[in-house]
DNA sequence: AATACAAGTAACCAAATGGTAACCACTAAT
DNA sequence: ATTAGTGGTTACCATTTGGTTACTTGTATT
């Protein structure tokens, strides 16, 4: 059985720990936050672009095509023209919503905007 | 003003999104592991290299270092022989915990775990 | 005299990640 | 004929991150 609680436990493979899993899902420098622009809707490709403009287009479209690998996103291709392609959150993806809450919560503390502006 | 969701708000900066603050201060490939493994005691760093094995010394004494910039890991240097050094969260390293608890909560479901076993 | 322990550091290298710019397909409008 | 719009892909390169090994410091033990 695998608890929670890791501090004093030896673990011999990673991804017997939950945070190493949670990490190696969503970890990455982008995930957190195309999970959470498309959180309540869904976006399209050019409106991620928009939001997020610090990503590049190539970057986005792997961290999106992952995400859909691992069915936390649902892609949504419209035959139209210009194409319009959508992204949403599956039910699955929506499982993650306390943990981006959580994230923006703690994001707007003034603990984490001092480290922003003092340390980085 | 500065609020939670950003689904369709323009972010020029991206330290004006919340969860990219909290990804950029927390979002390393091990920094969530050890906030965890010290989230209940202090912890010595030659434990923390047992109960991360995966982690090479270098990394984990790097990624210490900028736990404790960010004032959120307090590191206490015992004077003895062999030395010791302990490693703790500070009251705002413990502001972290919801995060991590939902991070290990999600860690823990089916689907983060089929993610682990059939996808990646 | 050599070895061990703990907590690192230094030098060096490998791999992963991220970024840039150009390009493609399709159709409509100019 | 060219340009525009959308949602990408490709090739290439730069940066960041991570890993390995050896070394250090100081005392105690063998």
């Amino acid at each position: 059985m695998v608890t929670t609680n890791f501090s004093q436990r030896f673990i011999e493979n990673p991804h017997d720990c939950p945070v190493t899993r949670a990490m190696s899902i969503i970890g990455g420098k982008w995930k957190p936050i195309i999970l959470n622009c498309i959180s309540n809707k869904s976006v399209r490709f050019g409106k991620l672009n928009q939001l997020i403009p610090a990503i590049s287009n190539k970057v986005l479209a792997n961290e999106l095509k992952e995400l859909e690998a691992y069915s936390l996103v649902k892609r949504s291709e419209y035959k139209e023209l210009p194409p319009r392609v959508e992204y949403e959150l599956t039910t699955k993806g929506k499982s993650l919503m306390p943990i981006l809450h959580e994230l923006a919560k703690w994001g707007n503390t003034n603990v984490a905007r001092k480290i922003i502006t003092e340390v980085r």
